[in-house]
DNA sequence: TAGAGCCTGGACAACGTTGTCAGCCCGGGG
DNA sequence: CCCCGGGCTGACAACGTTGTCCAGGCTCTA
């Protein structure tokens, strides 16, 4: 699934042993069948004990280590006394992998992002996980890298690890190959972006109408000549903002120019370029409209060189926004809030709560700070 | 281990049914104990096909539905389309909790840090990630929200798990809880601050150097006077910082008054109320020195609206630090170096490359933009 | 004092997979 | 003609836990 580059092989082979242990009684000294050791070859090592260990020192049954463990009833305070005590002595820790097989059950949920190190994802993941946690369940967690192939990759992973369910941002744009998982079960949730082709709980935000209040917000500025600059058309997310923005420019009867429109740019000096070239020219724009975070700071420092103040709208907030000269007016979605909804979504799926799979649109803030009130200059 | 707040039961019941099935020959019907089934009542749900299932649509055996799932060798091309095909039709997905039972490896690692969300460790996050990526290994992470209870709840939740190894970020300072799962060989590595009384390899930053060289900056640019604003001493990499900041003022002669330092407030709020402080006064300081990120954004604000310049030098870059007015001058460490040395550690742990812990420091970097070269105004 | 019922504890199977090992079939050599 | 070897295949146990169910001992009551 997944390669690997040096000799850590993650499921190894084992090599069988006889050793001896004494039974419960603490007398009589019993053969034990197959007992993994030398794990970690030439490094520290060890076997881990198991309740079975744990039932011998105590001198009580496999289940009532059981019991205790898991706070059943139905166990004598002295008997829980020695159990406890022999947990305590050998380090017992009970392996959940055995449990989950039994259980069916993994309490554990998938988080798959575009990137970890992505300042937007951060109080997303945050979010999802509170609520997790609150659930009693942890978070498994990977970077699809915005390729659908290594999206669908880690899915499967996620899948087979039996996680409970699934958050989702969607990097690819066909997910038929969640069919079997949906059917079995698998609380499913696309957060940011819409799943392809499958039917399945979303939750995004207000991605038109907030580029399209944005881009009016310059117009009302006495904007004309407006540029936009934005991801590649296929991400979701920037086809809407996109619409959002020529609805906005049809609707004032503003007809676009082709030099205002750069899409598909991510490198930044290819962003700072397409910014140059709008603000260049004959008729350049006075405003400019940006698709996202990356893509607005980028703008921001291309402005900051630029003679003429340029009025500027972004999309997603940025840290520290308000203390540039100007401030950086933004179209701010709440990250934390999509994560915390789609988490609680899933959850109620989980408890059969939820039906029918459904659509989810958050509002976005339109929040002025300067640079978006610039008037035109020109 | 983890308290819920609904219904959803990671580990409920299930409910016996007995089902029938043609065995592989197709013809006869055998009855077969115990099916799950109604795993998600009220709500979509299904039974996982199993290797069993496989194999009897296929008309071959469990074992060899497992050398076709894995790839092994001495299939006949025949056979493994035949099984191929009844995978594919079943939707079947290997069960990894069952694998990692008997294989005693679960090809995963857990990441403990402080918060998700803090933009310090997304690149941290990330690197860790991209390593275990490279190894096959899947990442499971939490947030220990700087609570050392918190924190041994989930590294214990994680070895309860079996995770292959640990990479954390302690936020409490005895980890000797741990000592059992080291001695099982769990692989272990902590970064960003030392492990409490164990003895594990440890992944930091150089931030007594780095702060004491941020600090001799501002003497060199001719402050006597100055700030020093950080987190809890009782936070390793706080108090490495404040030593930093008494070695270079002690070096220079210069003595610290005791309205100079501020130390363990977090809050935004009561950072503002320091730094005021420390600027009002009839000796204000003409320098601050900032212990973190949090910290130093906190005084860019009051700055911003402070009469007089001040210098300004802080730990850890910020986004968008250079487009400031003027820009911030800091003390940056690399946290994506941070989580890729911890991971590839980890990983040689694991493959028995190494033996003995260590400690290791990566440097940092003193990068001038302005707030830190400013004369002192007094 | 005997019987009913409760409390405690343990034997056993099952979860879904993989390692071991033995058996089958086929072809070739003695 | 028989035996041997190699290539495929499948039966079976084991991984560590939990659910079921039963046994034994105790208490309580009639």
């Amino acid at each position: 699934m997944l390669d690997a580059t040096s000799s850590y092989k993650p499921m190894g082979p084992r090599i069988p042993v006889t050793v001896t242990v004494a039974d419960r009684t603490g007398h009589r000294i019993v053969p034990e069948t197959t007992r993994r050791t030398d794990r970690f070859p030439g490094s520290r090592y060890g076997n881990r004990p198991t309740m079975k260990d744990v039932a011998a020192r105590a001198g009580v049954g496999l289940k009532t280590v059981s019991r205790v463990v898991n706070g059943e009833p139905g166990v004598t305070p002295e008997t829980e006394r020695r159990v406890q005590e022999a947990i305590d002595a050998l380090g017992f820790r009970r392996n959940d992998s055995a449990r989950v097989l039994r259980k069916g059950r993994t309490a554990s949920i998938g988080l798959v992002l575009e990137d970890l190190a992505d300042p937007f994802y951060g109080p997303l993941s945050r979010a999802v996980e509170e609520v997790a946690r609150a659930h009693g369940a942890l978070l498994i967690n990977g970077s699809s890298a915005e390729d659908a192939d290594r999206e669908q990759e880690l899915v499967l992973a996620l899948c087979a690890r039996r996680v409970d369910g699934l958050v989702v941002i969607p990097a690819g744009d066909d997910h038929r190959y969640l069919e079997p998982e949906l059917k079995a079960g698998v609380a499913t949730v696309f957060v940011d972006r819409p799943a392809g082709h499958i039917d399945a709980d979303v939750v995004v935000s207000d991605n038109f109408g907030g580029a399209r209040d944005g881009v009016r917000h310059l117009i009302a500025h006495g904007h004309r000549r407006i540029g936009f600059i934005g991801d590649m058309p296929r991400i979701h997310t920037a086809a809407e903002r996109l619409r959002g923005y020529r609805t906005a420019m049809e609707d004032a009867g503003i007809p676009v120019a082709d030099g205002w429109m750069s899409l598909g740019v991510t490198d930044p000096e290819r962003v700072r370029q397409a910014a140059r070239e709008m603000l260049a020219g004959p008729e350049p724009v006075t405003a400019i409209f940006t698709g996202n975070n990356r893509v607005t700071v980028t703008v921001i420092r291309v402005l900051a060189e630029h003679a003429r103040p340029v009025a500027l709208v972004g999309f997603d907030d940025i840290e520290l926004a308000d203390l540039l000269q100007p401030g950086v007016t933004v179209v701010a979605q709440d990250a934390a809030a999509l994560g915390r909804t789609a988490a609680e979504r899933l959850f109620r799926q989980l408890d059969g709560t939820l039906i029918a799979p459904e659509r989810i649109e958050l509002p976005t803030r339109l929040i002025t700070r300067g640079s978006g009130e610039l008037p035109p200059a020109d």
